[in-house]
DNA sequence: CCAAAAGTGTTGACCGTACACCCATGA
DNA sequence: TCATGGGTGTACGGTCAACACTTTTGG
């Protein structure tokens, strides 16, 4: 049986994280200054190579986990890269994931050791390789993703506000909704829900925190969803 | 430089074709019986290895233009496979690719040379590894494509009628439309232009013939599309 | 002349959009 | 007390969904 397979070609495969996160009321990415070889001194996307006995989600895990400390991380496989010249040092197919994090719950040492850092999706540098399509590719698909999945969630704490979420959504479709509106469609949506605590110090009157409602949303999710706004 | 490489591990590639073609108003999958080893005899999505200085679309187009003899088909990256047993025989890491065919405008003698067959969606066969894992996720992505992008005339010849356009998102969506509100919505999209034309034959009075018209449907697609119906 | 399939029109319900008013509170 | 941000309500217009009538023509 093996003979089958003895003349093909094998492949570096490598994976390349596109971190999204959101703080200050900006859409972030986090990208890593290189302090190694290939591209040292330059900016990129944090990679890593799949290994034996790894499924693909299982490299992008150990590679997040290496960078932020955080397990249970929202991910998904975006695309795979194969340009035989996207990487001059070797050929490497790789493939993209891209992830949503809760920017205060996790390890700001992992980060600096790695030379990460928080940058605005409206100020990305150049990076090395491939990984700018990567990031374009990225946002595309969270745009889009947000607007038929509850994912953006995923970018906020626990506990948040109505004008928190919209300013997300805000950030991740570049556009702006009439905040009426905005919490008129959400409210109507059903799933997420009302706590008793109020936003203390931003707005002089405060605004209600709010919590998702994972259970509820499953419940209406398989009708679908548009938050076409 | 290429000593970061040196230690990581190579893999093979595959690529994998989900082909779907329309025929007398069925979805429909073209599926190989395998005359070759591993797995034998079983039924399989048609694959291929990617080769060195290849990209896996180039791969895609090379395994599909085997099989089918056309090269301009649409085709489209669906996700990468990477279950370390999936392919017992090896690890082989498979990224799936999706393609959409005119059933009649192709070799038929290339087809029956791999011992291909059009197999309904309905009555899909039990495939091997993954394949039907494979299948599923392209279905779900054309389900999901259809509502938002125009691919569906992919599947169709040039000359195409209403009532036929009609069958096929049904076939697609796996649920039925009034005639009436179908025919007003997609005329309202103002992408496909009534010939001279009727088809004869099929009904007594003779529908229309229409064409897809790509240049009017890209002034419009940047608003967006949603065939929510 | 009738049955079968195709073309076109009408209506009510719902949803997206635009916009206005009131409330709570820290400074 | 007033400026700022937050919560709620209304009214218009467009689109979706349900439904009916007319047209064409092969048998």
């Amino acid at each position: 049986m093996v003979a089958y397979y003895r003349k093909k070609d094998r492949f570096f495969i490598a994976v390349d994280c596109i971190i999204f996160g959101f703080e200050e009321g900006e859409l972030k990415l986090l990208l890593i200054k290189r302090n190694f070889d290939p591209a040292k001194g330059k900016w990129s996307l944090m990679g890593g190579f799949l290994s034996e006995n790894e499924t693909l989600d299982l490299a992008a895990k150990r590679i997040l986990d290496n960078l932020t400390g955080l397990s249970k991380i929202y991910m998904e496989q975006l695309f795979g890269f194969s340009q035989p010249d996207r990487d001059p040092g070797e050929r490497v197919i790789s493939v993209a994931y891209y992830a949503l994090i809760r920017i205060n719950e996790f390890d700001n040492k992992l980060i600096e050791q790695h030379g990460a850092e928080w940058i605005s999706v409206k100020e990305i540098p150049e990076l090395i390789f491939d990984h700018n399509q990567m990031v374009q590719n990225a946002i595309n698909k969270l745009q889009w993703n947000t607007r038929y999945k509850p994912i953006g969630f995923e970018l906020l704490p626990e506990k948040f506000t109505i004008p928190e979420l919209q300013a997300l959504y805000e950030a991740i479709q570049q556009k702006s909704y009439d905040r009426r509106n905005f919490s008129k469609k959400i409210l109507s949506m059903g799933f997420i829900n009302r706590l008793e605590e109020k936003q203390k110090g931003f707005s002089k009157k405060g605004a209600y925190f709010y919590k998702f409602d994972k259970q509820k949303y499953d419940e209406l999710s398989e009708k679908g969803f548009d938050f076409k706004l």
